[in-house]
DNA sequence: TGTGCACCTGTTTTT
DNA sequence: CAGGTGCACA
């Protein structure tokens, strides 16, 4: 007995050491590895480390911590005497002396919202755990989902190939059900529709509810028939929009219980990260994934929800406690990021919310700056005010990444830019255009989809007559509605189009252009995806189609060729390199997950995109009622309350100074408006602000000049002599034909030719391995060897 | 079938 | 202010 309860004790303190660079409550939620566990991690409270912590304990050493079932023999004492006395750290000694059901890492799965996150989350547990972390599945929501679904979606009557539509897709889409319903887009806004039917699937109600609910409401009616039709001819297209891939696996879960179960005793472990943003789609896959072994295991920071214009429902985390009975809740309040002044005001403000989980971030740092609030007489001068602290930070600590400018929606921007642009300060941008968003790349993507899916609609449309074939819109017409009519593909109907009276016109136009498509779906599984793409830009014109636009085109042909690294890299990373996986990979794509560190520069961004980022000094601009809090938000609590949390976010990403500036009059959408100081800045206690207001100084001083002078002609040829300097990469490298070079996916090779090309150089070369291929300069990431 | 002009309308956007 | 888009017209 006496020797058993030393062992318990002893195998308690072993473990602690294990884990001690964690504090007590991140120690807590490492060990709890049974049942429901909510952690309410507050901004930078070390969640991530937490989770793979955790995840680390669940694979090593089980349920050890709590187990009292084991009673550890001599040699168990004898180990975690000489661990504790730091005469040994040999980890399998340590599993085998005091793991309980240690859990298998494919019984795992770890879901995140963004790439970025389950990516980061993959290389930290790579870094802990080796190659047993490769078994782990740690996946966003819905590539996890897409993993079910090519397994299990033939159930209810789709292809195992679908397609998936981004939200662009998704726009043309509804735009011609629209006009095949003649609905009026001067009635009901396509994108407006559209997020109507996002909200009814994420609530899981259907258009023959939506109907049912709609009674006598014609607006309501109308929009139940557009989903209806909508749901519908994604089907014909064999495709999925965002919120299918999530519907229809918690469909196929509900309707099939022997699908459910494979995958619940595959999932055994589950957990969730930032489930202050799921939906309800989300909570009810979660659930029926976790009811049977209760292995739940959910973190976030309802203070952090500013998602639930996009459906995520912040019940789900403010009653985990009833819906997952027996829950251990763990607040993780201890912060390692910001000065306690930041979260003083970070708490101050976020108190003033009543829909929430008490909680109150602390800090063992130090006091630090006191928060500067800026008043500005106009937007010009809150932009010039940034530049200037930027610089001044830049003379102490030599770096502009550290900096970070936040405003509410991305028209604040354009001022901020001009300002930095003006001081000569490098900056990124986030949330311009994505890459993938360009018109030749969706094009490209397009036709690859089109030869994966020929039933694929809305790229059909997209790209049959691009570049021109002599298929207009009236054609077009007519095949779809053949195609629909006899359930075949867009491509069937033209390759048969002689049996169709009414293209009788077209019969050898068309069969032309199906032979082309035809050739090339011949060679989708035969050749590798860049030969591929290679073929299909030759054969089906669109490359000779660039060149043909002259200067307009050069750019666009860039892309194309920076498209081609992307296709390169997949090749080389993937087990198993196929058109429908890079595609997938594509839609599931976003801008955010190539960010690269690499260069040093301020990042301008909105509060929603920082979340989860920090900065030293981070500026959030715009602290205006009407603005930040925006109108929209002015007249309903629970969306003010969203706000609020949003400027908690704002405040909790910086680490050492925080801005706060707000301006006396400003322009924005052509008109000038005088704002009140934003509610935000009122909450924060007076004694943590420095207030710097320049509309009195500067009403002495003869301002104006000040203000036009960002306007007149000359500042701006400068603004543009500036702007390309910055534009071009610092490093931007010049070549020589001869030169050996070294491309990360394409491995060595040789220079053949350079060609400049605006501010950049398109270069020819030999790769040892690969061939001769062509890429842009500066987008290639070459090295000299 | 392409171009150009007038008009309109402006949060946030992980997938 | 500025980008996107619908629609008219050639």
């Amino acid at each position: 007995m006496r020797g058993n309860k030393s062992y318990i004790e002893l195998k308690k303190t072993a473990l602690m050491q294990y884990f001690s660079r964690m504090n007590d409550m991140q120690k807590k939620a490492v060990f709890t590895v049974n049942g429901p566990l909510l952690v309410l991690a507050g901004a930078g409270s070390g969640k991530t480390t937490v989770i793979v912590n955790r995840i680390a304990n669940m694979i090593n050493f089980g349920n050890a911590y709590f187990d009292e079932t084991r009673s550890g023999n001599a040699d168990d004492i004898e180990f975690l005497e000489a661990y504790i006395n730091g005469e040994t750290d040999d980890l399998d000694g340590l599993r085998e002396a005091v793991a309980v059901n240690p859990i298998k890492p494919w019984n795992i799965l770890a879901i995140t919202f963004t790439n970025k996150a389950a990516n980061e989350l993959k290389e930290r547990l790579n870094a802990m755990l080796g190659e047993e972390a490769l078994s782990i599945h740690a996946a966003t929501f819905h590539s996890a989902c897409v993993r079910i679904l090519r397994q299990e979606i033939d159930r209810i009557g789709y292809g195992k190939d679908f397609t998936i539509y981004d939200s662009d897709d998704a726009q043309r889409l509804i735009k011609s059900v629209m006009a095949e319903m003649e609905v009026s887009e001067k009635n009901f806004a396509p994108k407006a529709l559209l997020s109507e039917i996002s909200f009814a699937k994420n609530r899981m109600i259907t258009s023959a509810e939506m109907k049912e609910n709609a009674g006598a409401d014609f607006r309501k009616k109308t929009i139940a028939r557009v989903y209806s039709h909508y749901c519908a001819r994604l089907k014909e297209s064999n495709a999925l929009d965002f919120d299918d891939i999530l519907l229809l696996t918690v469909k196929i879960f509900e309707d099939f219980p022997e699908a459910l179960d494979k995958f619940r005793n595959r999932y055994k472990y589950i957990l969730v990260d930032e489930y202050q943003d799921t939906n309800q789609v989300q909570f009810r896959l979660v659930s029926l994934l976790s009811e049977q072994h209760r292995n739940i295991c959910v973190v976030g920071d309802d203070d952090q929800s500013i998602y639930k214009f996009r459906g995520a429902d912040i019940t789900n985390i403010l009653s985990f406690e009833k819906q997952f009975e027996g829950a251990v809740v763990i607040r993780l309040e201890q912060n390692y990021r910001s000065t306690k002044t930041i979260l003083n005001a970070a708490n101050a403000v976020i108190a003033h919310n009543e829909e929430r989980k008490e909680k109150a971030l602390w800090t063992n740092g130090d006091e630090g700056d006191k928060i500067c609030w800026y008043k500005a007489c106009d937007e010009n001068d809150e932009a010039q005010f940034i530049a200037n602290e930027i610089l001044k930070h830049y003379k102490e600590s030599g770096k502009y990444s550290d900096n970070a400018v936040l405003y509410r929606m991305n028209a604040q921007s354009n001022k901020i830019e001009q300002a930095l642009i003006k001081s000569g300060i490098p900056y990124k941008i986030y949330g311009g255009l994505r890459f993938t968003d360009r018109a030749e790349i969706r094009d490209v993507i397009a036709y690859l989809n089109f030869i994966n899916n020929p039933f694929d609609m809305v790229r059909f449309e997209r790209i049959v007559n691009k570049p021109k074939r002599n298929v207009g819109d009236t054609t077009v017409e007519l095949i779809k509605q053949i195609s629909t009519d006899l359930k075949l593909s867009p491509l069937d109907v033209m390759r048969n189009c002689d049996e169709y009276a009414p293209l009788s016109k077209k019969v050898s136009t068309l069969k032309t252009v199906a032979a082309m498509f035809d050739s090339l779906i011949e060679k989708v599984d035969v050749l590798p995806l860049n030969e591929l793409l290679d073929e299909v830009l030759a054969k089906s014109g669109y490359m000779a189609y660039l060149r043909g636009l002259g200067d307009e085109g050069v750019n666009k042909i860039e892309n194309v060729q920076e498209f081609y690294s992307t296709v390169a890299s997949y090749t080389d990373e993937a087990e198993d390199p196929n058109l429908n996986e890079f595609l997938e990979e594509v839609a599931l794509y976003t801008e955010a997950d190539r960010d690269d560190n690499s260069d040093d520069r301020v990042t301008l961004m909105t509060v929603h995109s920082a979340k989860g980022l920090e900065y030293d000094n981070v500026f959030v601009v715009g602290m205006e009622e009407g603005i930040f809090p925006g109108i929209r938000s002015m007249d309903s609590p629970e969306d003010l309350e969203e706000e609020r949390r949003l400027a908690y976010v704002a405040i909790t990403r910086a680490k050492k100074k925080l801005y706060l500036s707000n301006a006396a009059q400003r322009l924005l959408f052509g008109q000038t408006q005088r704002n009140l100081t934003s509610r935000f800045i009122k909450e924060i206690t007076r004694e943590l602000i420095e207030k710097n207001d320049n509309t009195i100084s500067l009403r002495n001083q003869m301002s104006n000049e000040a203000v036009t002078a960002v306007h007149s002609s000359s500042l701006q040829q400068q603004l543009a002599r500036n702007k390309a300097k910055s534009n071009t990469k610092a490093e931007a490298v010049e070549y020589t034909a001869g030169e050996r070079v070294m491309h990360n996916s394409f491995g060595e090779g040789t220079v053949l030719s350079v060609k400049k090309m605006s501010n950049d150089s398109m270069l020819e070369i030999a790769f040892d391995k690969v061939g001769t291929k062509r890429l842009m300069a500066n987008f290639a990431k070459l090295k000299k060897i």
